[in-house]
DNA sequence: CTCATAGTTCGATGACCATCGTACCAAGCT
DNA sequence: AGCTTGGTACGATGGTCATCGAACTATGAG
């Protein structure tokens, strides 16, 4: 039973993980972090999308634990917690993130 | 242009796996047909839904390009596409199959 | 204090989704 | 022809999702 409770919590989190990854608005952002490196500004990355959808959109990443956002001033800086992603489930952020294969 | 079709498409195709994956039964029935190599009959998985529920979630991995199925007799064989999806996208499988990490 | 900038919150809307049960179909067996 | 077995098709239902615009908040600059 409490194997079979890890197996349910690890569920849990990978299909919020591939949930939020299954939305090309989601995955040019974790794409757009994964290539600066540095945290970024919520609307440096452009979207073609209201102001609302982008909140809504950095709400689910941040959920998933995709993502990290700290307050600086009047923005709000994001980055990605590749690290903690890779340590849980490895391989998967550069499977999603690489590019099309031939 | 080109190179910009070319990545919608390739967003299409990581769209639908993804969200074909994301969900826990669909994961089963993936795992299930990675470690049984051979195909297998679609109610040789025991989820614990109903029949139409099950012919959707195979309907919906075989939209994503997942899996393959033929007909044999009455029943219909089941088979993981795993060399055309680990060629489209190396190492995604892998990573989202993978047992729990410590 | 006032204004601008960056982001959130709050409905609302239309689409899609997982699930169900029932009816249906297709192929083999007797 | 009948029956059984394995799967599909068809609504229906309740829930979630992506998107929008408009109102709101918080922080810094003049």
């Amino acid at each position: 039973m409490t194997e079979a409770d890890l197996d349910t919590t690890f569920e849990l989190d990978l299909s919020l993980i591939l949930h939020a990854l299954s939305d090309p608005q989601r995955r040019t952002i974790v794409r757009e972090l994964a290539a600066r490196e540095e945290p970024v500004p919520c609307g440096a990355i452009e979207l073609g999308v209201g102001k609302s959808t982008r909140t809504h959109h950095f709400r689910v990443l941040r959920e998933a634990g995709l993502i990290e956002q700290r307050r600086e001033g009047t923005r709000k800086l994001t980055s990605l917690r590749r690290a903690e992603v890779d340590a849980k489930f490895p391989g998967l952020l550069d499977a999603v993130l690489a590019p099309v294969p031939a």
